[in-house]
RNA sequence: AGGGCUAUCGCCAAACGGUAAGGCAACGGACUCUGACUCCGUCAUUUCAAGGUUCGAAUCCUUGUAGCCCUGCCA
């Protein structure tokens, strides 16, 4: 790692930790609960904890934690299995279940009892609110909390036995009624719920709570630090307390960042459920959500979303990333890496008028002029062609340097030509462009040495393919957030996916699913794997090129 | 007197008592077979506010203010 590099809140604990012996390795894990899919905040904390574990060559695990079976699937540790896999955080041989742990829990929850410090309760859920006090009132006393050791190990080893109801009774730490930390308010740690879990099946009719099997899933891995978000802050005195009750000699450290969020995004996964449910979106990989496969699916590639996560940085502080610092990651990485080829969205045709009638010839094109080895392609070149309609003024404003009558240009690759003038419908409408070319230029340059202002791309008319293209606008309404009060949809307009037929160049016709182009001056695009229909490609716009790069709108 | 956390450019974010990095965005200009890219330049005399300590404060103290989190047998 480079000296000049400042290191982040989180590193400097770590290289702290080291110095003074308190740990002499690093051990991180990322620990999500199986019950829906992962968003680009989890790929935040997945190469967070990933990277973390890299750079100071340790360790990195995977881990479920799944000790709520009312909430948990399989199809969805399979699909966050794969999208942190896709991501590239490689957990080598260490994927774990926290269900794997349930003997070492209850044995941990016996240990507790036996040390008087927990007891089984038999107060309702409700009364356990009541006695548990306000934010501003101390609670009371269980009124169960004085039974005695040998009572308290014989009823929680009925509990597991199955001797009671869902709710009947529940194992709770005695630590502090009065504490101003509602946490600490002797917390339930086991509960009764007859229910087949994923994992264990029917052994266990009762279930570990999230802070108390959290630590002891870390100590049981030896993770070190055990990183989570801001929301957690308030349970570290009680993550402190279990490992340090249970006795572990090397117990981990619980380090809290803030969550990533991008601005006129949605992440909630309420949100999300409910735009999915209500056919708004079309499924949890709908390119227009940020969750991990619906990103894949756009286009954005493990790479960019590394860049971006180290782009943002990881501090304390709430904060909102804007939309367009992804946007230029995703740029960034494939700029260099991926083809250029040429579309044309919004065609209108050219015509060459002294061109000769029925003549094709093959032109090459190199790939990218910038990186070599992505190769060249020959594309067929004819009498008629279309162009990018913006790319044609009657009358051309200030800066304007495309086509428009008497000015020449390049046509990429190819020859220049000078506009001669154009036919319009009775709207007014133009539908066709002529000019004549440049015999002498083929290829895209004059002997003579003369320049051009512009350059403008094009698809032969009779060879171009036809497929459609989805240009997306961020789905919500900056301001207003997904739903209304009222609960009605607040959807931006321009959130509408628009689907539009296009041309692409031929050579594009054996383009593959994710395979992503630079299409010239529209943007970069994603081959959809989803919504490609027999015999038409369709792609998602990843990210449109810069606005500076439009039309000039200047007039004086 | 509930508790915890956070406040540095439009958006992220460094700076750890020695005189406000960097990136995104934006804006100029050069270059260009993509008006992209690249390049060059501009962009916080000031760090939520007000006091205080100090030769010196974004950093320490005091008092405020604002935002987020916590009253699941969710994680």
């Amino acid at each position: 790692m480079s000296e000049t590099e400042s290191k982040n809140f989180i590193e400097q604990i770590i290289d702290k930790d080291l110095a003074e012996g308190v740990y002499d390795e690093v051990h991180t894990r990322f620990p999500p609960e199986p019950n829906g899919y992962l968003h680009i905040g989890h790929a935040k904390s997945i190469l967070l904890n990933y990277g973390l574990a890299q750079k100071y060559h340790g360790k990195f695990n995977m881990r479920f934690d799944d000790t709520n079976p009312t909430k948990e699937k399989v199809e969805f540790v399979d699909s966050i299995k794969a999208d942190i896999a896709w991501l590239g955080a490689d957990w080598e041989d260490r994927l774990f279940f926290a269900s794997n742990y349930f003997d070492q829990m209850y044995e941990g929850a016996v240990k507790l009892i036996k040390k008087g410090k927990a007891y089984v309760s038999d107060l309702t859920a409700e009364e356990i609110r009541e006695y548990r006090g306000t934010l501003t009132e101390a609670g009371k006393e269980d009124p169960y909390a004085k039974r005695s050791i040998e009572e308290n190990l014989k009823l929680f080893e009925e509990m597991k036995a199955g001797k009671y109801a869902d709710g009947e009774k529940v194992l709770r730490a005695r630590i502090d009624m009065a504490s101003p930390n509602i946490n600490m308010r002797d917390p339930v740690i086991y509960r009764v719920a007859h229910m087949t879990h994923h994992n264990t099946g029917d052994k266990w009719c009762i279930y570990p709570m999230y802070d108390f099997a959290h630590p002891i899933e870390d100590a049981i891995e030896g993770i070190t630090h055990s990183i989570c978000t801001l929301e957690f802050e308030d349970h570290r005195p009680l993550y402190d307390w279990v490992v340090t009750e249970l006795e572990y000699p090397h117990p981990p450290k619980q380090i809290e960042f803030a969550k990533l969020y991008l601005t006129n995004v949605v992440t909630g996964k309420r949100y999300i459920k409910r735009l999915v449910e209500e056919g708004i979106v079309d499924g949890w990989d709908d390119p227009r959500l940020v969750s991990i496969a619906a990103l894949r699916r756009r286009g954005f590639t493990p790479e960019s979303i590394k860049m971006f996560v180290d782009l943002c940085g990881v501090s304390k502080a709430n904060s909102s990333v804007d939309y367009a610092m992804l946007e230029y990651c995703i740029r960034e990485d494939l700029k260099m890496k991926r083809p250029r080829a040429m579309a044309v969205l919004d065609p209108v045709k050219l015509v060459i008028d002294n061109y000769p009638e029925g003549q094709t010839e093959m032109l090459t094109a190199p790939n990218n002029l910038e990186n070599e080895s992505l190769g060249s392609r020959e594309i067929p070149f004819g009498r008629e062609l279309y162009i990018e309609r913006e790319d044609f003024m009657e009358e051309p404003v200030k800066k304007y340097f495309r086509l428009f009558p008497g000015n020449e240009v390049r046509l990429m690759n190819a020859y220049f030509v000078t506009c001669t003038g154009c036919e319009k419908d009775e709207n007014g409408n133009v539908t066709v462009v002529h000019c004549t070319y440049d015999p002498a230029s083929r290829g895209g340059n004059s002997p003579d040495g003369r320049k051009v202002k512009g350059t403008i791309h094009w698809v032969p008319a009779k060879e171009a393919i036809k497929a459609e293209v989805r240009l997306y606008e961020n789905i919500i309404d900056e301001e207003k957030g997904v739903y209304n009060e009222d609960g009605s949809l607040n959807l931006n307009p321009n959130s509408l996916t628009v689907l539009k037929e296009c041309y692409i160049e031929p050579a594009l016709k054996d383009a593959k699913a994710y395979d992503s182009f630079q299409f010239v001056r529209n943007g970069f695009f994603c081959v959809d794997y989803k919504d490609s229909k027999e015999g038409a490609l369709v792609f998602n716009r990843i990210v449109s090129l810069k606005s500076s790069f439009v039309l000039p709108k200047k007039e004086d």
